[in-house]
RNA sequence: GCGCGAUUAGCUCAGUUGGUAGAGCAACUCAUUUACACUGAGAAGGUCGGGGGUUCAAGUCCCUCAUCGCGCACCA
């Protein structure tokens, strides 16, 4: 017959991947509008099925757990869109404001400069530029990947009407007292010189000097005796009998770090009577365990390490000392030679919060901020996977998020950082404590109004993105495509994203942003250590791709990757899945050698290898539904091999009757439509051999009944 | 400390409502130009981490212990 030469050499994925990923995007039909307007009759009537994909960080390059990410979804994606759902898959990037920022910052410190004292507008045109040409590389490397986005809905976290729709939602909540401005204890990153959220920092196990000191009668304990110079109150739990002679509020004189100073006894019910002495003085501007304390009782709070994480001018002959290191020993030294130490343990090991990017201790600090209330936008979010609203793919996740929602913290909505989306709040007379502040989009009327420097945290943006990227409550979009079906996204971002997306889609409109929350887990390399550039364990999505094609890779990242499991990737799996696509090239030849367009008439449903494929195919459809990828690929993979080519297409082959050829040609052409959303590239290139495809159509619309 | 996972063939992992264990890779035997050597046929390999319980029946459910991993919080 009339073989094309190409299927004479093994499959080639360089040959066929760009070109057939240009013929499906060119067709249009990643577009749900566009879907309509060519096949109404099967699209026309039909239900939506909307992903709003995560914006992938537009500050670097892709790698494998992106692959994983965009491969998951595309699966789903293009399966619905096969069943005949008007299909919206919504890609976008997110400025990832303090993740770019820090980027940004490696590489002005490279080039010798720093982001402190340039010129504001300078440096946000800076960043702006450098991350919208990062953009275009993600954006092409998820194409690479098949993704069969609607690119035409493409959305940045800075056009103008997200940003405009954020700065809206944080006046909404501010009138709806959901947001107040307050001087509160904040993770301070004295690096990066910003506050943090509580998911933003993480913690580390250091090795430290526990001291004991002696204030008058009382031994007190510390780990970090630089912070004590402001420090005139001692704490014991009111049931201590240890203290029973002090009364709450009683004073002392004792000699202190900077000579004799009143102390005040104060007793608290926070106090661990096991731990240490019982005794502790506290730092209110530097503890939020303190502050609570200090807060509750009225008292005094003092500044004592400034923001670059010095010793200020309460330190006296100190001051300027950098604070966690000479600041300790200086403090330390003039302790032990006015004799007040009582003893040192150099093993104390403790657990401190550091910035999850430099790894810089949290400094905390007393500072003016937006806070978000959370504790009654967790109880919706709480309902809403309680009730079912929201499904969790893997049961493990829903358990976090539902004790995370248990237990929530008010949220630090500012960043002193000017990557972002600017904070909509004017002042009057800043730097003063009480400031008389304005909420609103403009300048209010008068001179002396400035705008909050302050942008948004950014996951207060991307917290609202299905809303945001479907054009908030009013537009077309959000009423064809609102609420979605799925959110797919890396289990990292549990805490995050998804519980925020759930709060700002209930808050916004009443509605969960989406049903099914698939988190999956992290790629890992062939040994299931962490991928990470210091290791040199990374592999590249692109250059597997390269070597392997990108089926072969997609294959490799689903199967035996059981929803939310982390997953090892290793090279030899990625070859393993490249034989199994030429597998379904060497069919394709040999079918087309036997068959032709004659033979594409009806067949006979009762035919013993069609009834055994109606099975199979169920299979998979009822675990494509539930998400069960990896049981979905598997059972393709068996049946692709061992059931069609080791058995079927072996027995047809000695008996090659038209009534055979007909059953095994309809049976593959079968199996690349239930292949396609796993290797839509070997899949879709090869139905062009099968059928004219002007007339019939490209395999991504095809009926999977 | 609290929480969440994991522990199944040499390795990496599946195993959906309980019904006496599966895949890929590796290793072993055979076939030798076949649509496909990026191949085919075959065989081998596991007391499902330990212990206890529920059940006619447990890899699967419950309890407990051990080891590993992760997350959260904190003690000054």
């Amino acid at each position: 017959m009339n073989l094309p030469e190409k299927y004479k050499k093994p499959y080639n994925s360089k040959d066929v991947e760009s070109i057939v990923y240009e013929k499906e995007s060119n067709s249009g039909l990643f577009n749900p509008d566009v879907l309509i307007n060519t096949f109404p009759k099967k699209y026309a009537d039909s239900k939506t099925w909307t992903t709003i994909t995560p914006p992938p960080n537009a500050n670097g390059r892709l790698h494998a757990g992106h692959a994983l990410d965009v491969t998951l979804k595309d699966i789903s994606g293009r399966y619905k869109r096969m069943q005949g759902y008007q299909v919206l898959m919504l890609p976008g990037s997110d400025h990832a404001g303090f993740e770019t920022q820090v980027v940004y910052e490696k590489k002005l410190e490279k080039e010798g400069r720093s982001r402190f004292g340039m010129d504001r507008e300078k440096l946000y045109k800076e960043i702006y530029d450098f991350t919208i040409a990062n953009k275009d590389t993600v954006t092409d490397e998820i194409k690479r990947i098949g993704a069969s986005y609607d690119w035409s809905r493409d959305t940045f976290t800075l056009d103008d009407k997200v940003v405009s729709g954020v700065q809206n939602t944080f006046i909404k909540m501010y009138e709806d007292g959901l947001i107040y401005r307050g001087k509160r204890d904040c993770n301070w990153c004295s690096k990066h010189q910003t506050s943090l959220s509580d998911v933003e920092t993480t913690n580390k196990e250091l090795v430290d000097t526990f001291y004991t000191f002696k204030i008058g009668e009382f031994n007190i304990g510390t780990s970090r005796p630089e912070t004590k110079f402001g420090d005139k109150y001692i704490v014991v739990h009111p049931d201590d009998k240890r203290y029973e002679k002090w009364l709450d509020n009683d004073t002392f004189e004792a000699e202190w770090i900077s000579g004799p100073t009143k102390f005040t006894v104060i007793k608290d019910e926070s106090i661990d009577m096991e731990f240490g002495t019982g005794a502790m003085t506290i730092t209110p501007w530097h503890s939020g365990v303190d502050f609570l304390i200090a807060k509750k009782h009225g008292l005094d709070m003092v500044q004592v390490i400034d923001e670059q994480g010095k010793l200020m001018d309460i330190a006296g002959e100190l001051k300027g000392l950098k604070a966690i290191t000479v600041g300790r020993q200086k403090v330390v030294e003039i302790l032990r030679e006015k004799g007040l130490i009582v003893s040192e343990d150099t093993a104390y090991k403790h657990v401190v919060p550091v910035c999850y990017k430099c790894e810089t201790p949290i400094e905390p600090q007393l500072k003016d901020q937006w806070f978000v209330k959370m504790e009654s936008l967790a109880e919706m979010a709480l309902q809403a996977s309680q009730d079912g609203r929201i499904n969790f793919v893997s049961e493990q996740y829903k358990k976090v998020y539902e004790y995370w929602m248990k237990n929530p913290l008010d949220w630090n909505i500012s960043r002193q950082i000017v990557w972002g989306i600017q904070i909509p709040a004017w002042f009057k007379n800043k730097g003063e404590d009480n400031q008389e502040f304005h909420i609103g989009k403009t300048k209010p009327e008068g001179d002396d109004w400035i705008q909050d420097s302050d942008t948004f945290d950014t996951w207060f943006s991307s917290g609202q993105w299905p809303v945001a990227t479907l054009g908030f409550s009013d537009s077309e979009d959000f009423k064809r495509f609102y609420p979605t079906q799925l959110m797919e996204t890396g289990r990292d971002l549990i805490f995050k994203w998804v519980p925020r997306m759930v709060i700002f889609g209930l808050y916004l409109t009443g509605e969960v942003p989406f049903k099914d929350i698939y988190m999956h887990g992290m790629v890992l390399d062939a040994k299931g250590q962490k991928m990470s550039k210091s290791k040199g364990n990374v592999l590249s999505p692109i250059d597997l791709a390269d070597e392997y094609g990108m089926d072969a890779l997609r294959m490799a990242l689903i199967v035996g990757n059981a929803p939310g499991n982390d997953i090892p990737l290793s090279v030899d799996k990625v070859k393993a899945y490249k034989k199994f696509v030429n597998k379904l090239w060497n069919i394709a030849r040999f079918v087309l050698e036997n068959t032709d367009e004659s033979m594409d008439g009806e067949v006979d449903l009762t035919n013993k290898h069609i009834e055994n494929f109606k099975n199979i195919k169920n299979d998979i459809s009822k675990n494509i539904e539930s998400y069960q990828l990896h049981l979905a690929s598997e059972s393709l993979y068996q049946y692709v091999w061992h059931e069609y080519a080791d058995v079927v297409l072996e027995e047809i082959k000695k008996d090659l009757t038209d009534e055979n050829k007909k059953v095994l040609r309809y049976l593959f052409k079968q199996i690349l439509i239930i292949a396609h959303p796993f290797m839509p590239f070997v899949t879709e290139e090869i139905w062009s051999d099968f059928v004219d495809v002007e007339v019939n159509g490209l395999l991504l619309v095809q009926d999977w009944e």
